[in-house]
RNA sequence: GGCCCCAUGGUCAAGCGGUUAAGACACCACCCUUUCACGGUGGUAUCAUGGGUUCGAAUCCCGUUGGGGUCACCA
């Protein structure tokens, strides 16, 4: 067979040769241990978390090796490209601190670096070549078969061939066909895919090395799998192959997904005679299904598998990032612990210390991370931050604090300040709730409803708040205003001093942090709030006296009714 | 179904042939305390299972079970 025809006949047009497109992407010069990775994902939709985790490790490797991290689009599936997609991309993981050193940078910026395009739907040319290439050494070779890309089609078509037989990658019938027959084919105008004319043998396995999993022993490569489709484009095993090559990936990390494709991958470099990256495949984020049961976090069916719900929840960046750090190297929290003010790309990562089972995706220890996080931030950082995250997705919370920045910053400050600051926010769109007490005044408010939930009747609860109003003063300092809740203990039979209750409790209907409880709740109807009185202080006098009132006259509703 | 990957508490996990099987989240108790927190101390709870190998196994080997991935002209 004449091989060098057959590609002709193949790709009539103007194509570069593979040893010219070759030297047009010199070698990269960098440092020894320098290595390069990317980010490339495909513009089918939002940003998936997992994306997040792969471009962080990506970005971590090339940062600590003083490599390159670059990104490339892959945009060669055009059923099911979203517009814009790819912008939404970039701008995320800017927003991440992910941002590429290299590579795409969206709709409106111009490409940054010199191994582009960075964009594959603008190389076809190049990938036509590779395909053109394989065809004339007599390693691939054109596929007539008109076969639906449709998934359901795939999927049905997949599920009859498995109740015939578990083999289902047969060799092509099109590898047979004679220069005639294809001659004839081309003739009648029929489409044509290129596939790789596999020399493997799938009983055959080989030794490989990945950076996460170490040695293995894989199967392979015996599918004839497609390395251009009918439409021209590539499908992403020749797009790999060819990028990697010629952008200079050192080391491609990717999710464990890729695995069973691996094999392919390799046997296509050794087609062209080029040498492959580095691999590293990592596990893929899972999560506990209603069922029970573990799965990948899904784009349809988890609303955190999209990177924006973490933005739109208000986890400030450096939580997501320290959360998502803390599952790739798990002694992350001992360095964070003992550098409690560096910088989390000054953790010494590792890609060998990554884990090799699926984590699971845990918001409780998100949110824990989280609120240390933003234990970190002063009263400033807070309400900035907060005003930040509001102004895009809480738009009326937005306007009333917008106005209330010393208030606010008052607020934040309440706890925060020395060495071991309060830790009760872990995003900022809890925090309206979490202080709702703070952004309304009882004018024009409705009805507040009051969870007292302690051992004393309503009636005591009432002259314990009728007693503690005849004392306050807003003017009082804090020794002063403590005292003053432990100078009507007595009235009330309660206990001002917590070791003397302890001893006899039955002698008391209640203690002094009972009866600040009492009050906290009637000026803040939570039982959980910073210090009460720097609260106090921030209401100011009439407010307090307004609230005590208010859960008086509650309160003797509530007994009238009964 | 074939092939591949994985298996330590509810979750994240150290562990690399000899450990009282670290640590973190969550939960509980106590301590601190002039309120809420913060902090501190302690506690409950784990090596999926059956066989080997070994003086000795969470650790090595095999089977079983369970979970995940993959088998597209999707990435």
């Amino acid at each position: 067979m004449d091989y060098i025809k057959l590609a002709n006949m193949l790709f009539p047009e103007e194509l570069p040769t593979v040893e010219e497109i070759l030297t047009c992407y010199p070698k990269r010069i960098l440092p020894q241990k320098a290595q390069v990775t990317r980010v490339a994902p495909s513009p089918t939709g939002y940003l998936h978390i997992g994306t997040v985790y792969q471009a962080f490790i990506n970005k971590l490797i090339a940062y600590h090796s003083g490599g390159v991290f670059f990104m490339r689009l892959e945009d060669t599936d055009c059923k099911r490209e979203v517009q814009n997609a790819g912008d939404i991309a970039y701008n995320m993981l800017c927003y991440f601190g992910l941002k590429p050193d290299e590579g795409y940078r969206g709709n409106s910026e111009k490409q940054v670096g010199e191994y582009g395009d960075y964009i594959q739907s603008k190389r076809q040319n190049i990938y036509m070549a590779f395909a053109k290439h394989l065809v004339s050494i007599g390693k691939a070779y054109p596929c007539f078969c008109q076969v639906s890309g449709n998934k359901e089609d795939v999927l049905k078509r997949r599920e009859e061939e498995l109740a015939e037989s578990d083999d289902i990658d047969g060799k092509d019938v099109c590898r047979y066909l004679t220069l005639e027959q294809v001659e004839s084919n081309l003739s009648k105008g029929m489409p044509f895919a290129i596939r790789l004319k596999s020399e493997g043998n799938g009983e055959k396995k080989f030794k490989f090395k990945d950076e996460i999993k170490g040695e293995r022993e894989i199967r392979e490569n015996s599918k004839d799998i497609v390395i251009l489709k009918s439409n021209k484009i590539p499908p992403y095993s020749l797009a790999h192959v060819v990028d990697d090559t010629l952008m200079g990936t050192t080391l491609v990390v990717r999710g464990e997904e890729w695995f069973p494709s691996l094999a392919s991958h390799l046997e296509l470099f050794h087609a062209f005679g080029l040498k492959p990256p580095k691999y590293a495949h990592t596990p893929v984020i899972s999560k506990i299904d209603e069922n029970g049961g573990k799965r990948k976090v899904s784009k349809r069916k988890d609303a955190e598998a999209d990177a924006r719900y973490f933005v739109e929840k208000g986890y400030p960046v450096g939580s997501v990032m320290e959360y998502l750090l803390n599952l790739i190297n798990s002694d992350f929290e001992d360095f964070r612990r003992a550098n409690p003010d560096k910088s989390y790309y000054e953790f010494p990562f590792k890609v060998s210390k990554i884990g090799s089972n699926n984590p699971m995706f845990d918001f409780q220890k998100l949110d824990d991370c989280s609120k240390q996080v933003i234990g970190r931030f002063s009263a400033q950082d807070i309400y900035n931050s907060l005003l930040a995250w509001a102004e895009k997705y809480d738009r009326s919370f937005y306007e009333k604090i917008a106005k209330m920045k010393d208030f606010c910053i008052k607020l934040f400050s309440i706890d925060r300040e020395g060495k071991n600051p309060r830790k009760d926010i872990s995003k900022w769109s809890e925090v309206e709730n979490l202080y709702s007490y703070m952004f309304y005044t009882l004018d024009g408010k409705e009805l507040i409803d009051y969870d007292f939930d302690c051992k004393n009747s309503p009636e005591e609860v009432i002259s314990a708040l009728k007693e503690y109003k005849k004392v306050f003063d807003i003017n009082d300092d804090k020794q002063m205003w403590f005292d003053k809740i432990k100078s009507i203990c007595p009235l009330l039979n309660f206990a001002d001093n917590m070791k003397e209750y302890r001893q006899s409790p039955e002698k008391y209907r209640g203690n002094v942090a009972d009866l600040s409880g009492l009050i906290r709740v009637a000026i803040t109807t939570r039982r959980n709030t910073p210090d009460l009185y720097y609260i106090m202080q921030l209401l100011g006098k009439n407010e307090v006296e307004k609230r005590l009132d208010y859960a008086i006259n509650l309160l003797l509703k509530k007994i009238q009714k009964i």
